[in-house]
RNA sequence: GCGCCCGUAGCUCAGUGGAUUAGAGCGGUUGACUACGAAUCAACAGGCCGCAGGUUCAAGUCCUGCCGGGCGCGCCA
C-alpha cells in the first residue's frame, strides 16, 4: 500500500511477461523457472525510468543473443495508449537492456500519495505480520549505561520501528541479569563503600566495583536507611545492599533509556528464569533427548552434532549451571511465547556463544534459523581529534547520560545510525556537539524546519493544500524537482531493504540526501513565488518532503523539529 | 593456529551482481544573502575500490588464496 513504486514495477513485470510470451522467449507461457524479473531505478535519467536486465540474463538460458531476445520482448509488449498506466515508451539500450520511459504522473502520483498517506507513507505489510522478538542492550545491572549500550539501544529501537513499518509484529525486550555472583560483588561493593562513609577502616577490595556510582548508591542508602542498617546483622544487611544496589541499578538503567527514548516491552529476569526452575527443566529435557553426556564430573551439551567445534559444559563439576544454560533455557522461554524468529543484538565479544546457543535451540528441536545475532560492533570515541580512552576496570567509561548530556539525544541518536552495524564506529563528540553545516543531524533537522517556516510564510498568505486532487502539479518540471520526486518514491523499497537488511544506517543516509536534494533546490528556486499555481506546486512538493523527513527521522528515533 | 567482522578520496564512511563517469560528509581552495531561515547553496581539487586469481554477458559487490587491522576461541558472564 501507498507505493507507487509497486505499481509501477507491476505494470513493468506485466508487461514484460506478455513481452516475453508473444515474443516467443519462452515456449511456456508463464514459465520462468527461476527467475524472478528484476526492475531496477536506473542511475541516469537518458536511461528512462526504470531498466530490467532480464534480456541478459536470460540469453545463456535460451541461447540467444541479449540484443534479440530484448528486441522480441520489447516488440510484444503491447504498450499502445490506453493500455498501460504508466509506460509510455521503451527502448532497449547497451548490452540488451530494456529501459521504461514513464508517463511522468508517476511522479505527480507519488506526490498525492505522500501527502495524502501522511505518516503511514513508507509503512507496508511485507512482512506479514511475523511474530518477532528483539532483545538488545541487556548490560549486567552493575553499572550505568555506558556508550556501547547506547550503540545498541539506538539501533535496537531503531530496528524495532522498522520492522514494524514493514509490516512486523516486534516485540522489544531486555534482559536482566540478576542472577549469579555478580550481583553479589554489586551488592558488597555497595556495602563496603557505606561502611567507608560511616568512617569505618576498609581496603575496597581489587575485585569490587570501583566506579564512583557504587559510592552514589551507597550515599543514597545511607540517607534513606541509616537508622534500619545500624540495626542489621551482617548478613542481613548484606542482602539488604544486593536487593537495594540492583534495584536502584536497574532503576538508574532505566531512566537513561527513557532520556534517550528507548523503551522496553518487556523486561525479563534471569533470577525469577532461575527460581522457578527453568534452566534444571531444559538440562533435563536435553538429557531425555539424548543430547546431554557426562565426562569429568560435569555435564556436556552435543554441540557438534549442529556444527559447533566442541562441545559445551551445562553442568559444572561444581554443580553450578553454565551461562549457556540460561541462555538455553531463556531463549527457549523466547520461543515458548509464540515468536517465530529470535533477534538479539550482541557485542562482537560475545560471538563465540552464537553457534553454541542456537546448537542448543536445535537440541531442543527447535530450527536453527530461530535465532538471529547481530554482532554490533563496538565504538571508539573521538573528541578534538583525539581518542577518548575509556577503561572499564578503573569505571572511567563514558556514560550514556553523559553523552546526552553532551551532545544531546538526536544527535547522539544518529551518529550512533549513521554507520553499518558490523562496522566500527567512530564518534566524533565535537561534531556532535556542532550546531553546523557540518553535523548531518541538523542538516537533516534544518531541512524539515525549514520547510515548516515555508508553510508559515504560506499561511500568512492564506495559501493551503486542502484540495489535493485540484492541484496542477504538472509545471514541477526542473530536474531538481523531479530528483526529489524520484527520492520520494524509493522510500517505501529503502524502509522495506532496511528491514530485510537490518541496516538503520541505509535510512540515516537516506535521510541526509533528501534533505541535501530539498536545500539544494531551495536555493536555487523560490518556492512561494509570484505564480500561484507553481507555488501550489512547489508547496506540495515540500510537504511531502517533509512528510518523509519527519517519517525517517520517526523510525531512526530523532524528532522533526518545526524550529531550530 | 582456528573462527567472525572490516580494508573504497588526506580523514570518517555510503554503495540491493548491472550501463564509457565508483558516491557523500569532514578537511582544502574559490564563490553566493536588498526575496520563503546562510544551521544553506554552487564550483574546483582529491581514487590501480588492500593484493592475486576465479565464477559471470556483467564484480567495489559473489568464490578461493594471500597481506593488513579489530574481536573472539574457559567447567567466567
Amino acid at each position: 500500500m501507498y507505493n507507487v513504486v509497486d505499481d509501477v514495477r507491476c505494470e513493468i513485470r506485466s508487461a514484460i511477461i506478455v513481452g516475453l510470451k508473444r515474443g516467443g522467449i519462452l515456449p511456456i507461457p508463464g514459465d520462468l523457472p527461476g527467475i524472478d524479473i528484476p526492475v531496477e531505478y536506473t542511475r541516469e535519467r537518458a536511461h528512462g525510468d526504470f531498466a530490467t536486465p532480464i534480456a541478459l540474463m536470460l540469453a545463456g538460458k535460451v541461447k540467444r543473443k541479449p540484443r534479440d531476445i530484448a528486441e522480441a520482448i520489447a516488440d510484444n509488449m503491447e504498450i499502445a495508449k490506453g493500455k498501460t498506466r504508466y509506460i509510455q515508451r521503451v527502448e532497449v539500450a547497451g548490452p540488451g537492456f530494456i529501459n521504461f520511459f514513464l508517463d511522468r504522473k508517476w511522479l505527480e502520483d507519488v506526490l498525492r500519495v505522500v501527502i495524502s498517506a501522511g505518516p503511514q507513507y513508507g509503512r507496508s505489510g511485507v512482512g506479514c505480520g511475523k511474530r518477532i522478538q528483539l532483545e538488545f542492550v541487556s548490560a549486567n545491572p552493575t553499572g550505568p549505561m555506558n556508550i556501547v549500550n547506547a550503540r545498541a539501544a539506538a539501533v535496537g529501537a531503531s530496528l524495532a520501528n522498522i520492522l514494524k513499518a514493514s509490516g512486523h509484529d516486534v516485540s522489544t525486550e531486555y534482559y536482566v541479569n540478576d542472577a549469579g555472583n555478580q550481583i553479589n560483588v554489586l551488592g558488597t561493593s555497595v556495602e563496603l563503600r557505606y561502611l567507608e562513609l560511616k568512617g569505618e577502616d576498609v581496603t575496597f577490595p581489587e575485585w569490587g566495583y570501583q566506579g564512583s556510582y557504587i559510592v552514589d548508591i551507597a550515599r543514597l542508602a545511607m540517607d534513606k536507611y541509616d537508622k534500619k542498617l545500624k540495626a542489621m546483622a551482617a548478613e542481613e544487611r548484606t542482602r539488604f545492599f544486593c536487593d537495594f544496589a540492583l534495584t536502584q541499578m536497574l532503576a538508574d538503567q532505566k531512566a537513561s533509556l527513557s532520556r534517550f527514548g528507548v523503551e522496553f516491552d518487556v523486561w525479563f529476569s534471569e533470577r525469577k528464569l532461575v527460581e522457578g526452575g527453568a534452566v534444571s527443566r531444559v538440562i533435563e529435557l536435553l538429557k531425555q533427548r539424548g543430547m546431554v553426556y557426562d565426562e569429568d564430573g560435569a555435564s556436556w551439551l552435543r554441540t557438534t552434532e549442529f556444527g559447533d567445534e566442541k562441545d559445551r559444559v551445562l553442568v559444572k563439576s561444581d554443580g553450578d549451571y553454565t551461562y549457556l544454560a540460561g541462555d538455553i533455557a531463556y531463549h527457549k522461554n523466547k520461543l515458548e511465547r509464540g515468536f517465530e524468529l529470535l533477534i538479539n543484538i550482541w557485542g562482537p565479544d560475545h560471538h563465540g556463544h552464537v553457534v553454541p546457543t542456537r546448537a542448543g535451540l536445535q537440541a531442543l528441536g527447535y530450527p536453527g534459523g530461530s535465532l538471529e545475532v547481530l554482532l554490533l560492533q563496538f565504538l571508539s570515541l573521538m573528541s578534538e581529534g583525539e581518542r577518548v580512552k575509556m577503561s572499564k576496570r578503573a569505571g572511567e567509561f563514558i556514560t550514556m547520560d553523559d553523552l546526552i548530556d553532551e551532545v544531546g539525544s538526536d544527535a547522539a541518536r544518529y551518529f550512533l545510525l549513521m554507520r553499518n552495524i558490523e562496522s566500527h564506529l567512530e564518534f566524533d563528540l565535537s561534531l556532535a556537539k556542532e550546531h553546523s553545516q557540518a553535523n548531518p543531524v541538523y542538516y537533516i533537522q534544518y531541512a524539515h524546519a525549514r520547510i515548516s517556516s515555508i508553510f508559515r510564510q504560506a499561511e500568512e498568505r492564506n495559501m493551503n493544500l486542502d484540495d489535493l486532487d485540484e492541484l496542477d502539479l504538472s509545471n514541477l518540471t526542473e530536474d531538481a524537482e523531479l530528483d526529489i520526486m524520484r527520492k520520494l518514491a524509493s522510500y517505501p523499497d529503502e524502509v522495506v531493504i532496511s528491514a530485510f537488511e537490518r541496516a538503520p544506517n541505509r535510512l540515516a543516509g537516506y535521510a541526509l540526501d533528501l534533505a541535501g536534494l530539498f536545500h539544494s533546490l531551495y536555493n536555487s528556486h523560490r518556492v512561494i513565488g509570484e505564480d500561484s499555481d507553481l507555488t501550489m506546486a512547489r508547496l506540495a512538493l515540500s510537504r511531502a518532503v517533509q512528510t518523509v523527513l519527519a517519517n525517517v527521522l520517526g523510525l531512526l528515533g530523532i524528532s522533526a523539529p518545526h524550529e531550530m
